[in-house]
DNA sequence: ACCTGAACACCGTTCAAGT
DNA sequence: ACCTGAACACCGTTCAAGT
């Protein structure tokens, strides 16, 4: 919140950061060139320097908050190298909940060599990871989109069950499921603890455990790379 | 793109119609209440009386794409049921790809509880497929996070590498894997062939399998419903 | 009571005018 | 050559004025 008084001269970087910390506390649509500029201190034209326009700018904040995940480049076993990402990369999802729709439909077709390298760089990495372990150049690449697809399926799960006041989720989810009519929704309405209980993290590994063994009884007869 | 002249009474059904319209012809930005209004032949104000605001508007598009969602009602095992009905999601995704975004990340956020009724009923459905098939509600809750987590997951990656014009795609991938430095990209550089190739509809299909596959192994020791 | 449209407070972006 | 800010063509939504 802390504004960037005119002091200085701006670079990307700046005009980005400043963005991210809009978006992160205010919304999306708190994201306006007008607002940014004012939280930067400058005319609202002064960011066009910085960012083509507002779909570049938007972009660039998505690149922004993917370069936060962190990289983990050791030797560890494949399986857990993957697992330990997406972990990495649900952290830093919840850290900034209002970017992740930019994340998971930002580039929505836009050709994938089109992308910016940001958005690239985990696909490659991931690749890496497979191939290294083994895995055929193509099979790695299916393993690639059960895996990602997966994580971010997840996390959109995750953000939609996660309640910003825990205070108040008993009460609203009693009322609400309440609403649904028992004849609709009978199964539903009877799974009111069990929903108040949900553990993103529990539920990210255990999807990932299920993946990796339905990968495994998949690949163990057509290749050797999996161990 | 037929403009409905002003004659007869405006329903919420006629509204969300031109709407979805709208959206799938020119995509979510051009859906305002404005030209919606115009659209419609009428006042832009007459739509308030028909949904609260634009979000509420938004909403209810949503909710008419997933009426769409054809529901399979027969006795077929589980797992195929889940099979056709990530296959039956998978072509309404693809026919109304500008409206995936409103799915995915609409009620974000959005305790369980308040969601409209439209939004919930996938839920209901599949716990009711797995509920019937044997499972604890717990486990089917489980279930289907993982399934419906997976699916999502795929459709938008799906819809990312998804090319309007195939024509231009294999020039357009060549040139922009080209533009990557072979250095930090050189996986995906040599993927090119396999990237053209992306079958979505056999993609997805594997992708269940292991999961189901997955699934399968972690059950079998604790329940007995798996079959 | 219902409907209409003027008015308000915003937008993104262009571009002429300044330096 | 760079920077500024007025101007344009849009927004969503409110609300007073009409019927």
């Amino acid at each position: 919140m802390q504004a960037q008084e005119g002091s200085g001269r701006l670079n990307r970087r700046t005009v980005l950061g400043a963005a991210l910390e809009l978006v992160d506390e205010h919304g999306l649509d708190a994201l306006s060139m007008r607002r940014l500029g004012q939280a930067l201190g400058r005319d609202p034209m002064a960011v066009y320097r910085h960012a083509a326009n507002r779909k570049e700018l938007l972009a660039g904040v998505a690149e922004l908050v993917l370069d936060e995940v962190e990289i983990f480049t050791d030797d560890a076993h494949w399986q857990i190298q993957l697992r330990r990402m997406a972990h990495e990369m649900r952290r830093v999802c919840l850290r900034h909940p209002n970017v992740v729709p930019l994340l998971v439909t930002g580039p929505l077709s836009t050709p994938l060599g089109l992308r910016p390298a940001g958005t690239l760089r985990p696909l490659e990495q991931i690749l890496g990871i497979l191939i290294r372990a083994g895995f055929a150049p193509g099979d790695a690449l299916h393993v690639y989109r059960a895996f990602y697809g997966f994580l971010y399926g997840h996390i959109l799960n995750e953000l939609q069950e996660l309640i910003v006041d825990p205070e108040e989720n008993e009460a609203l989810l009693q009322l609400g499921l309440q609403r649904l009519p028992l004849r609709e929704f009978p199964h539903l309405r009877r799974l009111a603890p069990e929903l108040l209980e949900y553990d993103g993290e529990h539920e990210l590994d255990q999807g990932i455990t299920i993946l990796l063994a339905g990968l495994g009884q998949q690949l163990e007869t057509t290749s050797e790379a999996y161990t």
